[in-house]
DNA sequence: TTCTAATTTATAATGATTCTAAAGTAGTGT
DNA sequence: ACACTACTTTAGAATCATTATAAATTAGAA
């Protein structure tokens, strides 16, 4: 119990009650050393393995839309059928391994400085995101 | 019928036979100066439209599927729920305009020379995709 | 024209996500 | 500790886009 108290404090200042679901998650989030990336489905197959009590589908929806709209996660689309959430919500950019469909993280820094020569008028650059697909080298 | 002669030949030099359903989709999608971005349900509405006797959904799904396959169209997915396909199959960028989601060609040669200074053992670069989210600057 | 394989079509099936509304729980005040 | 209320979880239903199916149609070749 010593450790949920962080996520405990976490959850509590922005606003979302701490339960068993939720702290379960956010252990499995975000205690760890490197970002994850997962999709829902990989999430509740963990969560299915990890823990006694089953976790609802719905829950796990909802606990990581919410974790989202808190600014927690970063979700991220590759292609039209994978849907990762990323835990690292850093402006960063990523490789996709088109072999494995595994993503990775891409440092800012790792990018030399992208310059954009066109302008859209009357439009601003919000971010830029650079994704790189890579493959086996074989 | 003029015009069609040079889509009936592109498709059947590919191998798929030059039905009224295709023709009528390649005039639609490569009878442009500019490139064109679209879903399935834009292109859908847009034949309901235009057209007197109407192109089943299946069939719309078919034949934008067999171009991507024969490198006609390229697809896009710069959201969860939104996958566009593009008439401009060569490498380049995009703009997102996230306040109307519409999307906006950025040639290759409108972003400064890309450098990636990471590189995963074992693996090679495929492609690199970079999206540029732009919003209302008001 | 006739034949065969490709294509189109309406509809059913699928699968991921969202909705619903009932049951359970956390936090507050007593 | 108890009761109350709003928040949360839950199972299952509903939804939506996409894909599969299988029968009818059509293109191209003989």
């Amino acid at each position: 119990m010593e450790n949920n108290s962080i996520f405990i404090e976490k959850l509590r200042s922005s606003g979302l009650r701490p339960t068993k679901q939720r702290i379960k998650i956010c252990k499995l989030l975000f205690d760890r050393k490197k970002t994850f990336h997962f999709t829902i489905n990989d999430l509740s197959k963990i969560l299915k393995n990890e823990i006694s009590k089953k976790i609802s589908l719905a829950t796990i929806y909802n606990t990581v839309h919410s974790f989202k709209k808190k600014g927690y996660l970063k979700e991220i689309s590759v292609n039209k059928d994978k849907s990762y959430f990323d835990t690292n919500t850093s402006n960063h950019h990523h490789f996709l391994d088109i072999n494995t469909n595994e993503l990775i993280d891409l440092k800012n820094e790792d990018v030399h400085n992208i310059k954009i020569k066109k302008r859209i008028p009357g439009k601003k650059i919000n971010s830029i995101e650079v994704l790189v697909k890579i493959e086996n080298s074989n």
